[in-house]
DNA sequence: ACCTGAACACCGTTCAAGT
DNA sequence: ACCTGAACACCGTTCAAGT
């Protein structure tokens, strides 16, 4: 069988394609060859539906991105049936407020679902339709919780960072309990000049709250929420 | 010449010729062949001297960090002289804050001084010793700064998480302006069920505060202040 | 211990050719 | 337009062998 059936596959078929490889094997396994042998097809073929690897990982991500949506609107609706009309001063901040927090945990928890996910979007540039409807939203939210066009833009991209970092961290520290053991390395470490630093000691606290590590959802909630006092703090124009 | 003559190498020059192909050609550029080839190896003699390429990574991240100590060391000792011996309430506490500070920031700026240090970082756990000393600093620092050991643990991930965002995304954007175009790619993104954020209707702020774009530093430094303002609000153990 | 050379099982991408 | 097959220039890693 040489030219092939003529198969003429949809992008959405390629993607659940790659999916499947992200969820069984890893962001390292989703390859051109890896997803066309899933698919029958030989490497070239792919060629077809994307210019690049690089394409393929943002149809990828804006996939991933699409979830947010329609999930973020039934999230939305449980929250808006609770709140009623109350009409008190700062009522829309506080609006504003849980509206950034249900796009950011919802994000989250999307990226933590499908294990991999993170890789995807640190690899790819987030300027995807779906991804620029993400930044319009939170910079929507952060301008009715009082913020000028230049602090929302700011406090967009810290939320942004905030997240992806998160979890970037999370799926290391998974990847790091269940893979090999870090070799010595000693030679490597420039012995650190520590004499200005001597009012702090050597701490043995770290390995203490190392142990009491909390849960990565709690984690990231509570500093989720450390960001946005900080972030929501002054409503107006008070600060340079 | 089959065995060749026993040069017997450090690690140090290893790493030197492996620091020497990020700077030139990025961070995926930087494989054992690569650096093997630098020093006039055969990619298998690599492995007499790192297990595998993550050790190999490994090194080189304890060597980025562990040029934050020397370097933190001067900038501590120009901000202590500085200060003098203030004593007012809560003195310590903005002392603390002023060390996270420092400690953020020139992990930064070793960071960018170094492109493609972050695909590093990213790609590989950060437990070995200058890792960990760094923490500690960050942890001895909040605890100074009056947090308890949970909370103390959580704002160090915070701001690692911070900073490695950061200068994640901003490196991302610094290939996208130089790179290719993304693609169209549409039939990739299914469409938003929008009905219930409609009281954000369609934003065209995104354009306005992404064309007054700030400078990478400037928003970096804004977005960790906001930060720190929300962990170090609360004093004591006010907070759940 | 340090190194070579051959080999295995992979990559992304291009090109000429077929239907 | 969609696909194959051959090819190019790469990967990380293992193994047997040399000094």
């Amino acid at each position: 069988m040489r030219p092939g059936p003529r198969r003429s596959l949809t992008h959405a078929e390629i993607l659940d394609a790659a999916f499947g490889l992200l969820e069984a094997k890893g962001f390292e396994a989703v390859s051109v060859r890896g997803v066309a042998g899933v698919l029958g097809l030989t490497p070239t073929a792919m060629y077809t539906y994307y210019p690049n690897k690089g394409a393929l990982l943002a149809g990828m991500v804006e996939q991933v991105l699409g979830r947010l949506d329609t999930r973020g609107a039934d999230a939305a609706a449980a929250a808006s049936s609770n709140a009623g009309d109350a009409a008190g001063p700062g009522a829309s901040a506080a609006r504003a407020r849980t509206r950034i927090v249900t796009l950011a945990e919802g994000l989250r928890s999307i990226l933590v679902e499908r294990p991999g996910a993170v890789g995807l979007l640190l690899a790819t540039p987030l300027d995807g339709p779906n991804a620029r409807r993400l930044d319009e939203r939170l910079l929507g939210a952060f301008t009715d919780a009082g913020l000028d066009p230049v602090q929302a833009g700011r406090a967009t991209h810290a939320v942004r960072v905030h997240v992806l970092g998160a979890v970037a961290f999370d799926a290391a520290e998974v990847e790091r309990a269940a893979g090999a053991p870090v070799p010595a390395d000693i030679e490597a470490a420039p012995a650190a000049s520590a004499t200005l630093w001597d009012d702090a000691e050597t701490f043995p606290l770290g390995d203490r709250s190392r142990e009491l590590a909390d849960d990565p959802a709690a984690r990231f909630a509570w500093g989720l929420e450390r960001l946005l006092d900080g972030l929501l703090a002054h409503p107006a124009s008070a600060r340079s």
